[in-house]
DNA sequence: AACTACGACAACCGCACAGAA
DNA sequence: ATTCTGTGCGGTTGTCGTAGT
């Protein structure tokens, strides 16, 4: 059908604002709020289109923008959030409070891209170029399986930015400390639209999560899921199992990399991302790095592939009775049901000793290091999500 | 001093989607 | 059911400042 211009191109001005604009744009929302960006121009007599007012105001004029420089800590998540969820800029905003996706996906672009590539890492999988330690089951399949997981996070987390929104919307009447709570509580869990009972902070890390699923599964149950209807009940469509993995998962926001380090490549080379390959004891100091190397990321992701494999072909409808009857999330990550990379003590053995499975992984100790490994990766990412303390959050 | 190349960031473009009419 | 509008999003381009020659 086409679709007609926000606006009429003749004669509005494009390029760079100028603090007269920007101090009209400003007065004028203050006063009357955005309402309408289409009619916003003209009521704030301004010569430009809508769609350009509504971008300098959210990426820009917005009194809830922080800007300057990324802190270390930043880098990080926006480095593993992207490694978990791609391109997602806004969902990796989330995660990132007073920043806004365009400046994120800016600075991605002009710096972190760059000093992945430099580090010999690819930015895109996030794995060392030359990793020629691919699954048996090949790259494209891991990478199915890992995009199959960032589709699910993404969903949860695009479902938590509608919930942002939504209270923005609701609050925009009240103080502003409501939204910071929303924000950082960011699970639909904590909403306090929620009738559901937030779950408290505590010590469950995911060390403890991935070893003992028992009590994970304590928090998972109908009513609670029903309870979260919208936003997140999206999580339910498609692919994605009908489990809400915030619930299902809690974090702890401890990280024993809190220590805040001067900006640059070679510290930051020792934290976060790096951490997570040189735990392997092949990847020092950034340098190229001469193999054998195995990203934890892409070992995790061959860790999940046959959990998510099998998720996907049809058993994923029962993943949330899965991790239930098992009582183990371990189970849920590690039990490959296909024969070949079974984790499980015993193969199709039920096993309530998550750490035995990692120990007794069919490939030996080197399973369980890559299991190890593996946590060690994923606790930083997850770390990062944790919506239960935000003063714990090494970032917030 | 003039010019060029490059990096950083702001802004634009076009598509997709949801919801209203 | 269809059309239209508003908005979100990701990719790309434009502009400006600065370092190098």
């Amino acid at each position: 059908m086409g679709r007609s211009p926000c606006c009429d191109k003749v004669g509005l001005k494009k390029g760079p604002w100028t603090p007269e604009e920007d101090q009209k744009l400003l007065a004028y929302i203050e006063e009357h709020g955005h309402g309408s960006w289409r009619a916003l121009p003209a009521k704030a007599g301004l010569q430009r289109c809508g769609k350009s007012c509504r971008l300098r105001w959210t990426n820009y004029l917005r009194p809830d923008i922080k800007r300057g420089k990324f802190s270390m800590q930043e880098e990080q998540t926006i480095i593993q959030l992207h490694a978990l969820l791609g391109n997602r800029w806004s969902a990796i905003a989330t995660h990132l409070p007073k920043r806004t996706d365009n400046e994120i996906k800016n600075y991605w672009n002009t710096h972190l891209k760059k000093r992945l590539d430099k580090m010999g890492i690819d930015p895109v999988t996030h794995k060392p170029k030359n990793d020629a330690l691919v699954s048996t089951e090949g790259p494209s399949k891991s990478a199915a399986n890992l995009s199959h997981m960032a589709q699910w996070e993404s969903a949860r987390l695009e479902a938590e930015a509608r919930l942002v929104r939504e209270s923005k919307l609701r609050s925009s009447s009240h103080s502003s400390s409501s939204l910071h709570h929303t924000l950082i509580g960011t699970s639909a869990v904590s909403s306090s639209s929620s009738s559901a009972p937030m779950i408290p902070p505590s010590s469950l890390s995911l060390d403890h999560a991935w070893n003992n699923g028992s009590s994970i599964s304590t928090t998972v149950n109908a009513t609670r899921v029903s309870d979260l209807e919208s936003p997140t009940s999206t999580l339910s469509e498609n692919n994605a199992p009908p489990i809400n993995i915030t619930s299902v998962i809690e974090f702890v926001g401890s990280s024993e990399r809190g220590t805040v380090k001067e900006e640059g490549e070679q510290e930051w080379n020792k934290l976060g991302y790096h951490e997570s390959f040189t735990h392997l004891g092949e990847y020092k100091d950034g340098k190229e790095n001469s193999m054998p190397f195995t990203s934890s990321l892409h070992e995790l992701t061959m860790t999940m592939a046959t959990t998510w494999g099998s998720s996907t072909s049809g058993a994923h409808a029962h993943a949330h009775a899965h991790v239930a009857e098992e009582g183990c999330f371990t189970n849920l990550l590690l039990n490959a049901n296909s024969g070949a990379r079974s984790l499980s003590p015993q193969d199709g053995g039920e096993s309530n000793n998550c750490h035995d499975n990692a120990r007794n992984s069919g490939s030996g100790s080197s399973n369980a290091d890559l299991y190890e490994e593996n946590k060690n990766y994923w606790n930083n990412i997850l770390n990062l999500m944790n919506y239960s303390s935000p003063s714990d959050s090494p970032m917030f």
